[in-house]
DNA sequence: TTCTAACAATTAGAATTCTAATAGAATTAT
DNA sequence: ATAATTCTATTAGAATTCTAATTGTTAGAA
């Protein structure tokens, strides 16, 4: 297994995950908090359902992780264009400093995951990755 | 986000993660088990230690994916060598021959995952996502 | 209109993994 | 030899995420 593909995304994920959680201790933050954090950065304003899908965790998991970011100020909810249904996610002034300093930790780190890489294979790579993303993400298949 | 690194490592591995999980859900398996079935499939005889450490759980969270494996009769602890700190974990036959099934299960997915590739982009990724877990574990650094 | 089905978020409870502290065993230093 | 330290695994308890079931809302059919 130690060279299968499997083993290297988790391995990568996971030590990238664990640097993350190392970076982020001293702001409150817990675990599951971050990602999303991170997420809503680039996509204010999204409705909880898409927030779930992007971060790869289940609607109920998300329901607590808001919770306890918006219990800290990060984020508020309401209701848009008269449907009470969906709650639409916006990050608050301190959310949206923290996140800006969470980014900066996720780039720290991500310099660090490419050190010694040529602009040509952080291409390769994230092209790549890309592929196996959508051969993943498609119906069907073994 | 969506095209950091971080989310598409996070994607990858998640997305890799709930493939096996949806396979090997009729064996029983829980979530935290099949990796650790798969490694010592190639690893048979090692220390609950470096289970642990290759498989990127803590060592006392392995004591109970363990206790659960031990349960099924899939593996035996035992200690070896007149040492009694360590315990070395072996395959039943029954492990065995389930640890086989799992690892089509993972070479299926792993086909799927990597359609399309030629065998270049193969070698590619693979040393590109070995060399970010080099980078990953080397000490210090941001 | 009114009923039925689909949908988004939540709640409840189980399962998994984590951190911190403990127990037992081996190594090192005095 | 004995004491202190280190080490491996475990236990206890907290935190996180999951599955299944529930609530309230919207859309579509009868």
């Amino acid at each position: 297994m130690k060279e299968s593909l499997h083993y290297l995304l988790m391995s990568n994920h996971l030590l990238f995950q664990k640097a993350l959680l190392a970076e982020t201790k001293d702001t409150g933050l817990t675990s599951g908090q971050p990602k999303v954090l991170d997420y809503l950065r680039d996509h204010d304003g999204t409705v909880q359902k898409e927030i779930a899908l992007a971060c790869h965790i289940e609607p109920a998991s998300l329901t607590s992780v808001l919770a306890g970011m918006e219990g800290k100020g990060l984020i508020t909810r309401k209701p848009l264009n008269g449907n009470r249904r969906s709650l639409f996610v916006f990050l608050t002034d301190a959310g949206k400093e923290l996140s800006t300093w969470v980014d900066t930790e996720f780039q720290k780190i991500e310099k660090k995951a490419l050190a010694g890489f040529t602009l040509k294979e952080e291409e390769q790579l994230n092209a790549l990755l890309s592929k196996i993303m959508k051969n993943m993400n498609a119906k069907g298949g073994k």
